[in-house]
DNA sequence: GACACTTGGTTGCGGGCGCAACTAAATTCG
DNA sequence: CGAATTTAGTTGCGCCCGCAACCAAGTGTC
């Protein structure tokens, strides 16, 4: 029984587990990847821009371009031009989402929740502490951590 | 500085780090998914059929196929019929496999290590366990760990 | 031995995502 | 001001991957 690596570890707990928390979003016309990212994080800063989403939530600005655009056709959020730059759209929550909200949360508890069934609250502890400092050690310009 | 829920965590890191493993793998035409997961496979067991390589990596079947395409373009794999079940194919290393071996092992080892690179031994001893338990969890037919 | 059932493998389809090239609005600088 | 540069966002392309439907070879059961 020789145990994997952390990098192998980590590859099949993500891909295993994300399809289960894909199944959990889908009823609510929300995609499997990261559209759920965007969505929290819009609800946190209503009026950013794409651009600024894009950083906070670490994808790629055409993936954001995407998930946008899907999270808008499913009613969750209205962009509007801004008007101080008229290139840039700003983000906002629709009653949908912010009705949604608290089931959002729950099903990303739940989530974490299973994710993390086998360890004690001192484990969970540890091992966020530990991916924390892996993820900083990894993205220089991951400074602001304040999604 | 609100840190990160284990999840999120685990998938920021993930999808970072696999684009760094992929530009190191480029180079040998090897792909960016899991085709390093099935080449390695397939050299510590050689003639395994596809079934039972699918069981090792946990990846879907249909995935398998085509990444054994594509290592079998590359010419690091050979399938032969299996002539006591000609339905299913033996796959084997070719020579390039074998000799490129090393700079493989090489390429996961420094993987893994820029990974952990602010980790003590002892922590990325700590996340393995836990790493591994949370994997114990997740997939309950994941009681033969021995790739 | 013919029929249903199972099993190994392939293909079609669709979603997710990053990179690079592109458009249009803003900014800089002579 | 006008040209060059930067920046917000979009689109095209290609890779990865899972699901479901399918095909062909093996395994029953009668």
């Amino acid at each position: 029984m020789r145990p994997y690596t952390v990098g192998r570890l980590m590859s099949l707990i993500n891909r295993i587990s994300q399809r289960e928390l894909a199944e959990k979003l889908k009823p609510h016309d929300i995609g499997s990847g990261g559209q759920h990212s965007y969505l929290r994080a819009i609800l946190a800063t209503p009026g950013m821009n794409q651009d600024k989403l894009t950083n906070v939530v670490k994808f790629d600005k055409a993936t954001t371009t995407r998930c946008i655009r899907q999270l808008e056709e499913a009613g969750y959020v209205t962009r509007t031009v801004d008007e101080q730059d008229r290139r840039s759209y700003r983000l906002f929550p629709t009653e949908r989402a912010i009705s949604f909200e608290p089931t959002l949360q729950a099903i990303l508890d739940d989530y974490n929740r299973l994710l993390t069934a086998r360890l004690t609250a001192d484990e969970i502890e540890t091992l966020q502490a530990l991916l924390q400092k892996m993820y900083l050690g990894l993205d220089t310009s991951a400074l602001n951590l304040d999604e």
